[in-house]
Order: C-alpha cells, then sequence, then structure tokens
DNA sequence: GCGCATCATGAAAGTGATTTTCACTAACAT
DNA sequence: ATGTTAGTGAAAATCACTTTCATGATGCGC
C-alpha cells in the first residue's frame, strides 16, 4: 500500500522533470505513516522531532505536490486548517464530523455515489469530485 | 420572501437586545436582493458604489448576524473566501460548483438525505447539518 | 423630548494560516 | 565534474478575516 503509493509519487516526480529529493522522500514517509486527516502544521511538528531542519514551507509544498500527484486529497472541516487525506487506488470516502470532540470518521455509501451522478447528469455536469460531509455529534459526545 | 426574511432578522435582533440600525437595514436589502453565495468582499464591493461609508468589518459583522439569525449560512467552497448563502424557511440544498467558469447550482435530493441519515444512525451520530457539493465541470464548459 | 447606558460603526491594527521571495543548495543529464 | 534547473529554508508578504478602540447611534426610562 505504501510502497505503491511512493511508486504512484515517483512516477508523477519523474513525468513532471521533478526532482527527486531527500526532503520529499522523508515528507512522504512521515505522511503515508500518519493518521489521516493531518493539518500542514500537525505534519511540520512531527517531522520536526527527527527532522528539525525542514522548513514549514517545504512541507506545504510538497504536502500539494503529494495532491496532485493523487495520493492526497486536501479538505477543509471548517477549522480553518487545510488538511490532507489519503487517497487509495479508485477510492472514495467521505466523513462523518463530530462538532463536539472534533472526530473524523470515514465511510464509503455507493447508493449515495450514484445518486450523485444521476444528479449531475441532470444538469449536465461532468463530475470530477466531490465532498460530503456530515457535521453533529458522535455516540460517545451526544450525552 | 425578502418580507419574511426581513421579520425574522428584526425580530431576531430584538430578540437579543441588539438594535436596528441605518446599516444593517442597508445590508439587508443589498443581501436578499443579490446572487447567492456572495463573499464578503462582494457583497462589501457591491455595496460600496452607493454607500462608501459602509465599512468592511460591519459588512463581515452583519453577515454573520444573518447568519445566527438563520437567514443566510455560512459555506465554503474552497476558492478561500467564506460565502453567505440564503436559506429559505426549512430548506436546504446543496450545489454543483463548476471548476472552470466558478458558476454554482443548486439541487434537493430527497433520497440522498435519507441515506446520509441512515449512514449518521449506523455510526450512532446525531447529524446536525451537512455539506455536499459536487465539483466538476459545467454543460457550457466541458467544451 | 432628554439623558444615558448600551450597542454599533469605521478605521486601523492584529491574527493565523498559508504563500511567495530570495539567496543558496542539491539533482541529474551531459 | 559541470552546467542547468529545480528544491530548500528563513523570512517577508499575502490574504481573509477578526478584534480593538475612539466615536457615533439607539432606544428605554423619565
Amino acid at each position: 500500500m505504501k510502497r505503491v503509493k511512493k511508486k504512484i509519487f515517483h512516477d508523477y516526480i519523474a513525468r513532471q522533470g521533478l526532482k527527486s529529493t531527500r526532503q520529499r522522500d522523508i515528507i512522504l514517509e512521515a505522511f503515508l505513516s500518519s493518521d489521516r486527516h493531518l493539518s500542514i502544521e500537525e505534519l511540520y511538528l512531527k517531522l520536526r522531532v527527527k527532522h528539525p531542519n525542514i522548513g514549514y514551507a517545504t512541507v506545504y509544498r510538497t504536502l500539494k505536490l503529494f495532491a496532485e500527484s493523487g495520493i492526497a486529497r486536501e479538505m477543509q472541516f471548517g477549522d480553518g486548517q487545510t488538511r490532507y487525506d489519503h487517497v487509495g487506488e479508485g477510492e472514495h470516502h467521505d466523513h462523518l464530523v463530530c462538532t463536539g470532540c472534533g472526530a473524523i470518521i470515514e465511510f464509503e455509501n455507493e447508493t449515495i455515489e450514484t445518486l450523485q451522478n444521476e444528479v449531475a447528469a441532470a444538469h449536465g455536469f461532468l463530475i470530477k469530485t466531490h465532498k460530503l460531509e456530515l457535521y453533529g455529534l458522535c455516540a460517545r459526545c451526544r450525552g
């Protein structure tokens, strides 16, 4: 899984005529082995422990590159920070966001996806991506 | 329709012990007679033509107030700006966002809403709100 | 109507999260 | 090994709000 994503990223880098660097590999490894939905700052802080020399800007630029290469997805959950989600081959999931504790739970629902495509078709739209977030209280927070 | 929303807002203002001001009325009128999904800046610029004395901060605070009163809804479409959507009585709609020309089209789909509730229930979640956006190219932009 | 406790406003300063700049390095094709 | 081009890190600049503060309205009580 990690291996596959590393390959996808490296292929992308090569295809775009970009360079493979030590920093990118370190950041990629850290990203792949971290929680989903990490913000730039969270990843930066995590990296800083072992690699205090890697700058915030590099993490920022590399994460953007991950998104471009298709192994990550930029997300906004209304907390003012952009988060980067992992993206699997052809996989897509949506989120349940707990407004109480901030927990983010993933789910997939084929039927909803199908309906979305129908809606799009009815409007002549060609869907590229979508975003579905359900905000509320998780089982633990709804006392 | 406009009348109803004005009343809702004024009632809210009164209930909260706030004051009715000339600026709020001007901004409310401009908001109600403008496109849906306006950003603070867009509304501010629009207002500035006839009311150059109204400050950005006032538009910002008033829009927040609209959202609190229930006649507007804050939205984020990934373009870095918060937009304010009109909200009708009990109504809810989702969006198709064209990444080509920026057009935003609204739609409603009862079945999807039902499925969302089922997903939430399956996870013990209590849904408060949701956000569903389909990004792609509109009929005009998919050449 | 008038006083005045509050709330509101506008200009400007402050914030927080990126995003860009720039001088310096590192990759990699030759 | 070297030249060309992309990458890096620190710091400065942006951007989109958000708050502060001195000044100006509101509107209830008399």
